[in-house]
DNA sequence: AACGTTTGCAACCGCCAAACA
DNA sequence: TTGTTTGGCGGTTGCAAACGT
């Protein structure tokens, strides 16, 4: 049977809360600790229910938020992110650990998603509206697009690995020291990880794009002997066969790549994702099926990946693999990539940039009003403003620390 | 100045999964 | 093993402030 309303009984108020009731709720969390949310709401004297009162407290009143504007670090981190979870905000705002959750989606809602339209990426997929007026051939189009979904989808398996690791990992140092929860006496308990979405366990996901890929070339052409080569895959849509059926570009994924998220990174491997123009050809390997688990998380710190991408309309090959420069909050990668990010983030937008004090980033803003955005460019900026957009992903996922509280 | 519209954000709602009895 | 409780998450709403006409 579902569950009664938490709110169910009559008279509890609802609506803003009030200095007095905010009051009440902190003093008695920081005296008691919030224990059980549904009783803590009679125990302190106030009218609402354990849920609203776990909200306020979670929202606003927890003395390690920052409120205020965010700063176009934050709003890097906050896109690239989301390009690679999608709307989990409770993940995302694990890398901005003085924002809630709350707070990163509002703002995703009210700034980001529409300053992202503006530049012509969908906000939901991350990929660009406009591809059309770009090419006249469709399957060249798909073809190009679909190589950013591959990228994206490695880069977001490899984080959801991370993820799951790091937040096992955290697990064990909360137990090793319950001294980080001294704030909230009674916060989830040591022992609890931060609530994530699961990796699933046992055989690897097949990347989503191969199958997308298969999808968008099956219709016209047979695969020849593509059904067994997705191997240990649990059900991988085999990409292996459709060589020279692709008219600009394919997929071409070393035998290393599918280890990337699953197995393999230990031994400072170069994990390669390439797209190779004029022939196709893919493998969408399970390799040994296993997922990689705790104890390997040392695995990552030496991962070393460069990413290929040649296609019919681009060619270049770009490489995030300085491990000098995983800092915490500031991706790096090739080149100013925080630069290029910031201006190509910028160019599409007017508004308010805000000074961040945290990170002492001055305004971005610059002299890129104006210039119409990547969308408006014409194609061969807007392929270089897009690249340069999905680079930014890949090296927030290759610059990521293991340390880091997302990966 | 008055009114209508848009924007930003706090709070609520419903669902889900883990924990518990 | 099953049903219930609880906490957490993401989507949505309501309202006040800001803005435009």
């Amino acid at each position: 049977m579902g569950r009664s309303p938490c709110c169910d009984k009559v008279g509890l108020k609802k609506g803003p809360w009030t200095p007095e009731e905010d009051q009440k709720l902190l003093a008695y969390i920081e005296e008691h600790g919030h224990g059980s949310w549904r009783a803590l709401p009679a125990k302190a004297g106030l009218q609402r229910c354990g849920k609203s009162c776990r909200l306020r407290w979670t929202n606003y009143l927890r003395p390690d938020i920052k409120r205020g504007k965010f700063c176009v670090q934050e709003e890097q981190t906050i896109i690239q992110l989301h390009a690679l979870l999608g709307n989990r905000w409770s993940a995302i705002a694990t890398h901005l650990p003085k924002r809630t959750d709350n707070e990163i989606k509002n703002y995703w809602n009210t700034h980001l998603k529409k300053r992202l339209a503006k530049m012509g990426i969908d906000p939901v997929t991350h990929k660009p509206k406009t591809d059309a007026i770009l090419s006249t051939d469709g399957q060249s189009k798909n073809a190009a697009n679909l190589s950013h979904m591959a990228q994206w989808e490695s880069a977001r398996l490899e984080a959801e690995a991370r993820l799951v690791r790091q937040s096992k990992l955290r697990s064990n140092s909360f137990q090793n020291d319950p001294d980080q929860f001294s704030l909230l006496p009674s916060s989830p308990p040591p022992n609890k990880p931060p609530s994530m979405v699961p990796v699933p366990q046992g055989p690897p996901r097949c990347l989503d794009i191969l199958k997308a890929w298969n999808g968008a070339w099956s219709n016209s052409n047979e695969l020849a002997a593509g059904t067994s080569a997705g191997g240990p895959g649990a059900g991988a849509a085999p990409v292996t066969g459709l060589g020279g059926e692709s008219p600009t570009s394919t997929l071409s994924y070393s035998e290393n790549a599918p280890q990337m998220s699953s197995n393999g990174i230990g031994d400072n491997s170069t994990t390669l994702i390439e797209f190779v123009g004029g022939n196709s050809s893919g493998s969408c390997e399970g390799t040994t099926g296993n997922t990689k688990e705790e104890g390997d998380q040392e695995d990552w710190k030496g991962m070393n990946n460069s990413v290929s991408f040649t296609s019919g309309l681009q060619d270049v090959t770009w490489t995030s693999a300085d491990p000098d420069h995983r800092h915490h909050d500031v991706p790096s990668g090739g080149g100013n990539f925080v630069e290029r990010f910031t201006d190509l983030l910028l160019s599409s937008n007017s508004g308010d940039r805000s000074f961040c004090e945290g990170c002492g980033e001055s305004d971005h803003n610059g002299d890129v009003s104006g210039s119409g955005g990547a969308a408006a460019g014409p194609g061969s900026d807007y392929l270089e403003d897009n690249k340069n957009y999905w680079n930014s992903i890949l090296n927030l996922v290759n610059s990521s620390p293991s340390d880091s509280p997302m990966f």
